[in-house]
DNA sequence: AGCACGCCGACT
DNA sequence: GTCGGCGTGCTC
């Protein structure tokens, strides 16, 4: 094995491919499937990773480079993860680099940083091109350069233009006749951390013996030594903390290292985001009957260590977490390891603890909030075996172990797990793909699984993954689930109230307040936003780039765009009309929170949003305040909604049910179903009875009805009817294309030919046209049409969207179409991007 | 993505 | 006459 194929850095068409590369003796050793290594492309070194290995080949070797660095001790990426990186360009249609990438932690994505040294002294003369300049004596600015550089032995270019600013063109000349040599390094984007280290250098008998010895002025050395025999077993010691106990100076220390007693050095330490928080354990508790059957189905598959798909639907409350913790001790005994993925704004504290006090230190966690350092530091647990749990995010499904037994995903209809940048994947399809390569289960858990999962459990369809269904109908604790009330706002207008808050819910809550007891209120914030219009001409500012409005925020008194991030002061006056009538609409939250503090003085409203909760752990400590009942109630948007387990919360509320119902969006019903049925989850489910109050313009609404009778059986008869009618998933998939360019009439004919192209090719293939047939390979295409954001940062946006069902790969048809409209585009101001599988469909 | 190579306008 | 514009093309 002498030569490497290699994955480089460069997300473009034309490099999203291997290269070849030698790898040289010394290096062989390190260099696996998997190695993230330095090498060079071009006139540069960038970052790559080995994705296969092979023999020397007899010929063609001649343009072929040697490797130049490996950058890691262990090679990032598994030869598992590099197959599944594969898997994903071409399901994602992304490239494989960005694939590879999005499974690391952002902390090694490398760049290339260039250093100078000095190079030949006699090259100059040698080069005959540049005699001229040769036998002419150096200016003085280059000969300070030589100095600088002579001195220093090697510096960074960075270094040195910092040294003589304006002088790159005398740099570049002195590289050009040899004079300079550069090079070029791969260095990380972060660095371990390290701490200065105290340690004997010699044995402790040896130190005891010299303290006899010591010159009487050394007293300050004397007693820190002494300090460091006391500390003999704890060693090697922060050298901070002996500075900071001791008050000596680091001078001090320094002088018994120089005696040689000692050595400082710099050993790496490990952020730990849960240091010195305290997780009190737990045992596994008895399980249900109903728990039992599930538990044993699952610890089959496991005993067998094949692959396999559990579907766990199990009401609010039927103790899913414990099942969860159950079969993933029993992969732990067998020595493999778990990921248990949650959505992002469930990843709580709360939630994390329960993992911790079951499985300790064997706990990596993962998600958006932590630092850079310290999801490295995470992932760095897991990669190098100190963690066989991690409980994360989207991204966890990433993990990188090794022995991988059980994939654990968490309300899997979340849409969170779909990625919505490049590369734009769901954690569901890439926890499937990566258990069937292990032989690991999976376990998809929810109270309101997505249509797709549900579906594909109950047709057990060939083509598509087939879970086995288990049911949990009951809650573990045997209490009911809690009363819902449905209130027609409708009629609330009609009889004269304008409030936001209808009277049964007032009702409710006044007497939450007596009896001491708190209440959790939702405000279903989707379609709306936090818009500026003037109530006299009807003005509403946008931003000027993406024909969006644009965005109130309180806290720094102006308006963005939520797209592009563009910003202006909010205007005092109509910047249209003059008028001073200018409102922030929509803003929600606050203004439900000044409606509770005008009906109920001195209530204590504890408001979750996105302006509440954006401060690292202010999430978490509102949390907090709300458990320790310094607060009556919590208000807040979907978050509130998610995995919260308070004792005393009795009643729910729901400001507005539908009003997400009418975006158009063909998973709205579905949407509004799954919140209204997480958030009762939420009342009631300790010893107190719970109450549920929904508030709803559409009363009728089947997501509405079914969602107040805890009824999904019922919910999923009536939606599936309607998206077989009107052929949308389960009963087919999609695939969104947003092509963009800056000029609207180019960009709209150009979308044009793609839609032509496709329809073109598909039929070529004996594809047919239309859905209608269940039976059959059909593509139909829809569009194109201007985008839900028809402007973004400048460019013009138009969509197409392709429904497809059968066997055939349509994502590469996809692919191949934009691609060649890309080269006949010769202007590269085209984008395309390809969505498949969306969520987001606006 | 960079970065160099390569063919046409405003300047000492 | 040259410096330099950024259009096209390549990177093992």
């Amino acid at each position: 094995m002498e030569m490497a194929r290699v994955i480089v850095d460069v997300p473009s068409k034309d490099t999203d491919r291997p290269f070849d590369y030698l790898i040289p003796e010394e290096l062989r050793p390190w260099v696996e499937v998997g190695s993230r290594v330095g090498v060079p492309f071009g006139h540069r070194t960038l970052q790559g990773f080995v994705v296969s290995l092979h023999p020397r080949p007899e010929m063609d070797t001649a343009k072929m480079k040697p490797i130049q660095e490996v950058l890691d001790v262990m090679p990032p990426l598994s030869p598992e993860l590099i197959e599944l990186g594969e898997w994903m360009k071409e399901r994602y249609a992304c490239r494989y680099i960005s694939a590879l990438q999005s499974m690391l932690p952002t902390a090694l994505k490398g760049k290339a940083e260039r250093y100078i040294s000095l190079g030949d002294p006699e090259a100059s003369s040698m080069d005959e091109s540049d005699g001229l300049f040769a036998i002419l004596p150096e200016s003085e600015l280059e000969r300070d350069i030589l100095g600088f550089v002579g001195q220093r032995g090697e510096v960074s270019l960075q270094q040195l233009t910092r040294a003589f600013p304006d002088a790159a063109a005398a740099i570049k000349a002195l590289i050009g006749r040899g004079k300079l040599r550069e090079h070029q390094q791969i260095k990380d984007k972060l660095q371990k951390k390290t701490m200065k280290a105290v340690e004997l250098a010699v044995s402790s008998e040896e130190a005891r013996l010299s303290l006899a010895s010591f010159p009487t002025k050394a007293q300050r050395q004397k007693e820190v030594l002494q300090y460091i025999l006391e500390m003999e077993d704890f060693l090697p010691i922060s050298q901070k903390e002996l500075l900071q106990t001791l008050g000596v100076s680091a001078g001090t220390v320094k002088g018994l290292a120089d005696k040689g007693l000692i050595t400082i050095e710099d050993i790496e330490v490990f952020r730990d985001p849960y240091r010195g928080r305290h997780f009190t354990p737990s045992e596994p508790l008895a399980l249900t009957l109903e728990q039992q059957a599930v538990y044993r189905s699952i610890v089959r598959k496991l005993d067998e260590r094949e692959h396999g798909v559990f579907l766990l639907h199990g009401v609010t409350g039927s103790g899913k977490t414990e099942i969860y913790l159950q079969t993933i001790q029993r992969c732990m005994d067998q020595d493999r390891q778990a990921i248990v993925l949650v959505p992002e704004i469930a990843l709580t504290p709360q939630m994390v603890e329960r993992f911790k006090a079951r499985f300790g230190d064997r706990v990596a966690v993962m998600h958006s909030r932590l630092s850079d350092g310290e999801r490295y530091d995470e992932w760095r647990k897991i990669r190098e075996g100190r963690a066989s749990v991690v409980v994360g995010a989207r991204s966890a499904v990433f993990a990188p172990f090794d022995r991988l037994g059980l994939i654990i995903m968490d309300e899997e209809h979340e849409s969170s797990y779909k990625q919505e940048e490049t590369p734009k994947y769901h954690a569901r399809d890439v926890a499937v793909h990566r258990a069937s390569m292990t032989g690991a289960a999976v376990i998809l858990g929810s109270a309101t699984p997505s249509l797709e999962s549900y579906h594909a459990a109950k047709s057990q369809s060939q083509d598509d993954f087939a879970p086995q269904l288990l049911e949990m109908p009951s809650r573990a604790l045997g209490n009911k689930l809690p009363e819902v009330h449905v209130v027609d706002m409708r009629e609330e207008l009609r009889e004269g109230n304008r409030s936001m808050f209808s009277r049964s819910l007032h009702t409710a809550i006044s007497s939450r307040l007596e009896r001491g007891e708190q209440t959790v209120l939702l405000l279903n914030r989707r379609g709306y936003s936090t818009f500026v219009m003037c109530r006299s001409c009807g003005y509403v500012a946008g931003c000027p780039e993406c024909d969006i409005s644009l965005t109130y925020h309180q806290k720094s008194n102006n308006l963005r765009c939520h797209y592009c991030g563009y910003a202006e002061q909010a205007p005092e006056v109509c910047p249209d009309c003059g008028s001073e009538h200018i409102r922030y609409f929509g803003t929600g939250t606050q203004r439900v929170e000044e409606e509770l503090a005008k009906l109920f003085p001195g209530i204590r409203v504890i408001r979750m949003d996105v302006d509440t909760t954006t401060e690292k752990g202010s999430h978490e400590k509102l949390l907090k305040q709300f458990r320790d009942k310094k607060g009556d109630v919590l208000l807040g948007t979907q978050m509130v909604a998610k995995g919260l387990d308070f004792p005393d919360v009795t009643l729910v509320g729901v400001i507005t049910a539908d009003s997400a119902l009418n975006l158009p969006d063909f998973r709205a019903a579905e949407k509004t179903f799954q919140l209204l049925t997480q958030v009762a989850g939420r009342a009631g489910r300790h010893h107190l009875p719970g109450e549920v109050v929904i508030q709803s313009y559409t009363p009728e609404h089947y997501s509405i009805i079914h969602a107040s009778s805890h009824d999904y059986l019922s919910f999923v008869k009536d939606e599936l009817k309607h998206r077989k009618a009107l052929h949308y998933p389960p009963y087919c998939r999609l695939i969104l294309v947003t092509l963009s360019h800056e000029q609207l009439p180019l960009l709209v004919r150009t979308a044009e030919n793609f839609a032509a192209t496709i329809k073109y090719e598909s039929d070529r293939r004996g594809w047919f046209g239309s859905l209608d047939r269940f039976d059959a390979s059909a593509l139909d295409i829809l569009g194109p049409v201007a985008s839900p954001i028809p402007r973004l940062k400048n460019r013009y946006r138009f969509q197409c969207m392709i429904k497809w069902r059968g066997t055939m790969d349509a994502v590469s048809l996809v692919r191949s179409v934009a691609e060649k409209l890309q080269d006949s585009a010769r202007d590269s101001k085209l984008q395309i991007s390809i969505d498949v599988d969306p969520q987001m469909l606006m």
